[in-house]
DNA sequence: CGGCCCCTTGACTAAAATCAACGAAAGTGG
DNA sequence: CCACTTTCGTTGATTTTAGTCAAGGGGCCG
């Protein structure tokens, strides 16, 4: 299996010259099974390498001193994991696997040979890690501003979302991979109240669920209700350098 | 007035090479003032130019539906403004002074142009986004798991740290240049209760108030209320390419 | 079959928001 | 320089939102 999952991410916003896929493949020529539940990096352990996703659903998040869990992230193929652990001697974050995962690891050194040798790319990961930046701060207003009705709203859009960019199929239905705690531990909540929540949602007849899978039956309602915008729309990058 | 305040935040880095130096003070010919309240640039309006603050204090928001507004950053001297927007065609936020300040714009060319010329910058500025990033995240977490006396309490150890990497006269005691409504809206909490979580903090002598200048009394247990890490402290950019 | 994990629901509690009022301080305009 | 307005901080009373505690049910796995 070749190709590289990075890449197609940033296709999708630019034509890559032949020398820059690669440059990416070569990130990507290895490749690691994890386990569901496995972790990938702990938090404050002494960073390892880093690392593209190449198939399944994985989380970023943090343990506050109370024992609390807050989701950082859902990570989905094509994403790169770890790129702020690069830059500190412990990780800030543990990555683990929510569905059984393939990624690709490589070294901090790898990444920053490709950012000397080519420009361009270099300024897409800075674009691609805005673009992860401002969702993050999507986010932030939410817990800091929205209802709990909002927030897992949000986080449903969002799901699909990015679920969709992987998979085609997928159109106003998905399985939820995630148990409402960690919905909870997402978006702030307790597993009690995402409940609540998700059930509110259902007799306003803004979701339906069946066994896990969610189907978003008025999007426009939800993302009224939810605030929520693509982040991966209305780029503006003509002003990226030349390829190499 | 030359020197580069961008430049001086990196190189407490790492040591940068008279070439480096010279691309960054290019990046700041220019300036500007931009008066208390004024903003810089707005949610959703066209991306204008980038910015290197200069002097005084500004913050970056969004405004929600119902017109509540969650501040996402506090900027000082020597930040990078505006990377964000540069990849929007719109911007994602708004960019207000919180005192009278001084800006540096450039275009979003010339920050592609010195990437693409010096790949050792390219990196660093990936590794200043990163440390945003992870401060935000520390926020996320802030504002999704811990009470609201802690999250008063970490914005008022981050304020200080951030403070004190311009002026290294401030040690415990600093003006808060906010209004509790604007305390309220980093922190998620309405302008009243931050009254009553500062008061609370007073009682407890963790701080002392006098006037809107803020002594932190005792570090320690705020820290330890707060969760509180400084993310430009502990780096490792030993993997950074040699400067060109 | 039994145990565990996850979902669900009700009753109750705690945290923070809202509403309202007032005083002090800081600008503003004559 | 003074009257006036506005902003900001403070406080109490009350309401709303979400958390906590507890119990039971369904499905899956060993």
């Amino acid at each position: 299996m070749a190709g590289s999952c990075f890449a197609e991410v940033l296709s999708d916003l630019v034509e890559l010259t032949g020398a820059e896929q690669a440059a990416l493949e070569k990130l990507e020529e290895r490749q690691r099974t994890v386990r569901r539940g496995a972790v990938l990096q702990r938090e404050n352990e002494k960073c390892g390498e880093l690392y593209v996703l190449r198939k399944g659903l994985m989380m970023s998040y943090v343990l506050l001193d109370d024992g609390s869990r807050q989701i950082l992230r859902f990570l989905f193929p094509g994403d790169m994991l770890g790129v702020s652990s690069m830059i500190y001697r412990e990780a800030p974050e543990t990555l683990a696997a929510l569905s059984d995962c393939i990624v690709s690891p490589f070294d901090r050194s790898a990444l920053s040979d490709l950012m000397t040798r080519h420009p361009r790319l270099s300024a897409m990961v800075l674009v691609y890690c805005q673009v992860e930046r401002v969702s993050l701060t999507d986010r932030l207003a939410a817990l800091g501003r929205t209802s709990a009705k909002a927030r897992v709203a949000a986080l449903l859009l969002d799901l699909r979302d990015r679920l969709r960019t992987t998979d085609k199929s997928v159109e106003d239905a998905f399985q939820l991979g995630l148990t409402q705690e960690e919905v909870g531990d997402a978006t702030g909540l307790t597993a009690v109240h995402v409940n609540r929540m998700l059930r509110q949602l259902e007799e306003e007849g803004l979701i339906a669920r069946d066994s896990g899978r969610v189907t978003l039956r008025d999007e426009r309602a939800l993302a009224r209700a939810a605030n929520y915008v693509n982040r991966f729309e209305g780029l503006d990058l003509s002003w990226l350098p030349r390829p190499a």
